[in-house]
DNA sequence: AACACGATGGACT
DNA sequence: GTCCATCGTGTTA
């Protein structure tokens, strides 16, 4: 079951934690989402959207329900799921699903948590680039969002990487965490909520 | 036109 | 722990 395009309007951190457990499915892969961070809008200082309207962050002043894909350090692509605000949710890490041996080979033959923890190591497994940005997750086709298990814990934490935002937004609990899973990134910044 | 740097990851000491 | 690949983007001139 895809989930809908109004599942994405919604405040960003609403959103991200709504997406834990959920499905990320493409071709015979599928990834169950374990880690994401919240990037809520304009007004946060960590958030791409914070610059204004660019040809990069276009697709996060569009639709929700969008991916938005962006190169990072001239070679990961890191997935993002656009909210309203206009804002969006990055994928932080995944559990396998399906496909492992497609997803191994992706990743240069690795296996385990440390091979799918990790924004770009999650678009690497689905093969992302730019090209992707824009495209609808709520639709048949490509790159799917599908309902899932909800977890019975979630792990809190501060965002990782955006040490150059306000200190009200960098020290701000909007990176979650599925608890109970080793497939998570830097699990020393998380917490029980 | 030039420049600094980033929502990272892998190799290495 | 350190180093650094690699390039699009935003800023400054």
């Amino acid at each position: 079951m895809i989930l809908p395009s109004a599942f994405y309007q919604r405040d960003a951190l609403e959103v991200a934690r709504d997406l834990l457990g959920k499905e990320l499915w493409r071709g015979e892969v599928g990834l169950r989402i374990t880690e994401v961070e919240a990037y809520r809008g304009p007004w946060d200082t960590a958030c791409h959207t914070k610059a204004g309207r660019t040809k990069r962050t276009e697709v996060m002043f569009g639709e929700a329900g969008c991916a938005y894909v962006y190169l990072c350090y001239g070679i990961h692509h890191l997935l993002n799921l656009v909210t309203r605000d206009p804002a969006a949710v990055l994928i932080r890490a995944c559990e396998p699903l399906a496909g492992a041996h497609i997803i191994a080979q992706r990743r240069g033959g690795k296996a385990g948590p440390a091979s799918l923890a990790g924004p770009g190591k999650v678009g690497a497994a689905l093969l992302l680039d730019t090209t992707w940005s824009g495209h609808r997750v709520f639709e048949q086709g490509g790159l799917e969002v599908r309902e899932g298990a909800r977890p019975e814990t979630v792990r809190v934490g501060p965002r990782v990487g955006i040490g150059y935002a306000r200190a009200e937004h960098r020290d701000a609990a909007w990176r979650l965490a599925c608890g109970g899973t080793k497939w998570v990134s830097a699990p020393k910044g998380l917490r029980p909520e």
